[in-house]
RNA sequence: GUUCCGUUGGUCAAAUGGUUAAGACGGCUGACUUUCUAUCAGCAGAUGGGAGUUCGAUUCUCCUACGGAAUUCCA
């Protein structure tokens, strides 16, 4: 690589950033990180209409959160600035004008109203409206009016947009680093807008200007952008300069809708869909929801449940499963992300017009870690069998040639897998004080009692949030014993194996783990009565149920005496 | 509708013109002479369909189906 590598990402601030693009911009920061290159944030807020207060700060804190701060922005500038695109209004027009000067742009006095009527004529007629050769000079612009109506509509202050003049009988080559060559026939192209009647560049202008003025080597982006891409050549060539390399990522789409229909909305979807599922497979109407039901509640099994032969039937297997999903998709809500019982923000974010609170991995107890190392999991991986990658080992192993070219499902379930894995590499002790800080009954308890007994619970907790509800036995005794638990550990003659076990243990000198495992562990074998028999009666009194750690690491923590108390009320209530 | 991109188990994915197509998540089963949401072990599960090239295709080509994106004076 002979330039200096410079990468951006190039947000809107019209929201809070959602999981895709914080996955794009780990993919650029990995990227320049890798290649000892800058990581650019630059803020595309030339749509005034859309931009939406304190959307720009959340980016940011973001990106903080990750862990990949940017090298230059509008917060740390660099010496490309300014790095908002409504700061830098003032460098576009004459850019767009030298495109018009030189031919490769003109300018367009249709309105809004008129092409709209265009398109909406030919979406009924089955159509697409397109701006472009075979029909600009219909319409009102500079190639079709005479220069003197164009001046005087120009003198006049009329509305106008400069568009791109797309040439005809051309095809364009385009290099994309993920996807290879990509030929794109010129006539099917329209005449995009550049510069808006509001005297601010469109995306693609300001995108193609800043890119150049900001000497960006590489353009890692999403897919959503492979479209514009033709364009986007076309106007480094217009204005004489070399381009960019381009990789656009794979997309990031909704998880697989089975995991997350719940009890109801599977009643409604059987309702809604079996008829058409049932017309379309031709199906016994009688059995449709039966069978719908059972292959939505176990969809791997779909040959047994239809009983299709999977040689011949193949075919009608794959369409069943999209059949099905498809209107799953259809029926799951777009918009509401928090319905599928998983965050779709890095941080929580409250519109400040609704007042809607959208839920924040960072704030459901992600930690930083697991959420960047699945994010580049999704569109990537080191063709390796390892898995686990902080930061810093993602830069040295991260390839853009390694990145699928195929969309990738996120699966809420497999960043819980990671979260779990980060949580056993946490330090105990600020475990604890997050631990402590939210939970009430632990204001008064010393911190390194909780880091004891953080350690003890770590291993089989996902989230902070999990601590309680495997620890509240360390912290105060059970009120009552789980009715099942109860029925399985408490049966004739526990109350006198109770017994015995109070006056070993009340006969311990040396109160640790391994004295009270000894005796116990010893008087257990001795009198040949069977582990369980002992230990889960045990693990009911001090636990309230048949869960939690190691039996004597309780006791031991909770100590002798409170140990034994546990121990009387068991046999109290026996 | 049109254009572009894509298609390996339920999900993320590796690999290959030639024996039994990795691994992870999830699922199921078992073990842990004490629980479990932990851990360990085991099991089930895939190259969308059709043609063509070839001795041989999941891999290359074409068609088709399906999915996605774009088609805004949005980015």
């Amino acid at each position: 690589m002979t330039k200096n590598v410079r990468v951006r990402f190039a947000p809107s601030p019209t929201g809070p950033l959602h999981i895709g693009g914080v996955r794009t911009a780990l993919f650029n920061y990995l990227f320049a990180k890798k290649h000892n290159g800058t990581f650019i944030l630059r803020i595309e807020d030339t749509d005034q209409n859309r931009y939406v207060e304190g959307a720009e700060q959340y980016i940011i804190d973001a990106l903080n959160w990750c862990g990949m701060p940017a090298d230059e922005s509008p917060v740390n500038q660099g010496k490309f600035g300014p790095y908002r695109q409504s700061e830098r209004k003032d460098i576009y027009k004459q850019y767009a004008d030298a495109l018009v000067a030189s031919g490769n742009a003109y300018y367009a006095f249709d309105t809004s109203e008129e092409l709209d009527f265009h398109r909406k004529d030919h979406e009924a007629k089955g159509k697409t409206f397109i701006y472009n050769w075979h029909n600009r000079l219909k319409l009102k612009n500079s190639l079709s009016l005479s220069a003197e109506d164009v001046k005087a509509k120009l003198d006049a202050g009329d509305d106008y947009v400069i568009r791109f003049k797309s040439p005809q009988d051309e095809t364009l080559h385009l290099k994309d680093i993920i996807r290879g060559d990509i030929k794109i026939d010129t006539n099917i192209l329209d005449d995009k807008v550049l510069f808006k009647s509001d005297g601010m560049p469109t995306y693609h202008l300001a995108n193609i200007v800043d890119d150049h003025l900001m000497e960006i080597s590489h353009v890692i982006r999403g897919e959503e952008w492979l479209p514009s891409l033709a364009l986007h050549y076309q106007l480094y060539a217009a204005f004489g300069w070399e381009a960019p390399e381009f990789a656009h990522l794979p997309l990031i789409l909704k998880p697989d809708p089975l995991k997350y229909l719940n009890k109801n909305s599977i009643d409604k979807f059987t309702d809604i869909y079996s008829e058409e599922f049932l017309n379309k497979f031709d199906y016994d109407t009688t059995k449709a929801k039966t069978i719908i039901r059972s292959i939505i509640e176990n969809f791997k099994n779909l040959s047994q449940q239809l009983k299709i032969n999977d040689n011949k039937d193949s075919n009608l297997k794959k369409d069943i499963k999209t059949t099905l999903k498809k209107g799953m998709y259809g029926k799951l809500s777009k918009r509401d992300g928090d319905k599928l019982g998983f965050p779709v923000f890095p941080l929580e974010w409250t519109d400040s017009k609704t007042g809607d609170v959208s839920r924040g991995y960072k704030e459901d107890g992600y930690f930083q870690e697991a959420m960047v190392n699945f994010l580049a999991f999704l569109g990537w991986n080191p063709g390796t069998e390892q898995e686990i990658f902080n930061l810093d080992k993602l830069i040295t192993a991260f390839d853009l040639e390694r990145v699928n070219k195929s969309g990738a499902r996120f699966d809420p379930d497999k960043i819980k897998w990671f979260n779990h894995h980060y949580m056993q590499e946490q330090d105990n002790l600020s475990l604890a004080e997050r631990f402590k800080s939210s939970q009430s009954e632990l204001s008064e308890i010393d911190v390194n009692y909780i880091e004891m007994v953080v350690a003890l619970v770590k291993e089989r907790a996902t989230f902070v949030s999990d601590f309680w509800g495997l620890s509240h036995f360390f912290f105060a005794a059970p009120t009552s014993y789980d009715e099942k638990a109860s029925k399985k550990a408490f049966k004739e003659g526990t109350k006198e194996i109770l017994e015995q076990v109070a006056s070993i243990v009340n006969a311990i000198e040396d109160f640790t783990v391994e004295s009270l495992q000894t005796e116990i562990k010893g008087w257990i074998t001795s009198n040949d009565i069977g582990f369980g028999k002992v230990m889960m009666p045990l693990r009911l009194a001090l636990v309230g149920a048949l869960q939690g750690p190691d039996v004597f690491d309780i006791m031991f923590m909770i100590g002798k005496a409170e140990g034994l108390r546990r121990i009387e009320n068991a046999i109290d209530v026996l």
